[in-house]
DNA sequence: CGTGAAATGCGGAGTTA
DNA sequence: TAACTCCGCATTTCACG
């Protein structure tokens, strides 16, 4: 499927507002809100949105600090990765994984209360998976989702 | 403000889905459309939202290379963390940033069509910042958003 | 553009302190 | 009584074919 200009905006501007109204959108658009409606069904039918997600606001639901936490395992295997994956599923706090090639092999980003919590999310959580073989944390002063993309070559 | 059940249910639904319209956290929650509306408005006046983000399918926008880039700055000093917090909302292809405590400054999330497009994209985008000490990076094999917080301490 | 459905706001009922 | 939270209803607005 091709896209074109219109598109493009009605994916930037639900990036940046997923809640936005289909009335909403059509006025930013400047085309009906019918057409609107049908470009925004076949973009999603099509696929190309992920997920829509509300983002929270952390420090007024309590969590204090967040830290991204990287994790190197002892053995980077099929397996062992499976199940440390199958791990942070089940473990409270963290607010996105990331699964990479090279030294470090996940790196989390956790949200918790206080240091006393984190202490215990990683000596007793976190290390309690049994191919762990590094853990190292960096508190996050500051954390933004940009979406700044450039899309030339979906244009038509 | 003190949260019940309700409204942490509300939270949680709009964090896997922040499409759902009113009737259908309604539905969800088992409660009227006007009192869940009600609930809906609270919440959002109260800033327990940060955004609303729609995350798009990448790879069908033709960006095949996720990567997560560390960067380390010459001096970690307000104006040029800031100078370089602009740098960044000005390039193509971020999706994501951390600022960081420690030996790493930056954390970027970086979505590229092809290692061409990464190779200029640290070569010559990102080096051009004059303040640049140290640039690595590493493929994302997978990424995930969990949402997986206890409420516990705001539950009244 | 039309129809059906949903959002939105309000008054009142029930509950608790 | 005051402060809630809820619901049902009425109106406006929107989704959707």
């Amino acid at each position: 499927m091709r896209l074109d200009q219109k598109d493009i905006q009605i994916l930037k501007l639900l990036q940046n507002n997923a809640r936005l109204s289909n009335k909403e959108l059509a006025v930013e658009l400047d085309i009906a809100p019918s057409t609107c409606h049908e470009r925004l069904k076949k973009l999603t039918k099509s696929n190309f949105f992920k997920a829509f997600n509300a983002s929270l606001n952390l420090e007024k639901l309590g969590f204090n600090i967040e830290v991204l936490i990287r994790v190197r395992l002892k053995k980077h295997e099929r397996e062992v990765v499976n199940s440390f994956i199958q791990k942070l599923h089940t473990l409270k706090g963290i607010v996105r994984f990331y699964h990479l090639a090279g030294e470090t092999n996940f790196m989390l980003h956790v949200a918790v209360e206080n240091p006393n919590t984190l202490r215990s999310f990683i000596l007793d959580e976190l290390s309690d998976f049994k191919y762990i073989d590094n853990i190292e944390s960096s508190i996050i002063y500051h954390n933004k989702c940009l979406h700044n993309l450039s899309y030339t070559n979906v244009i038509e």
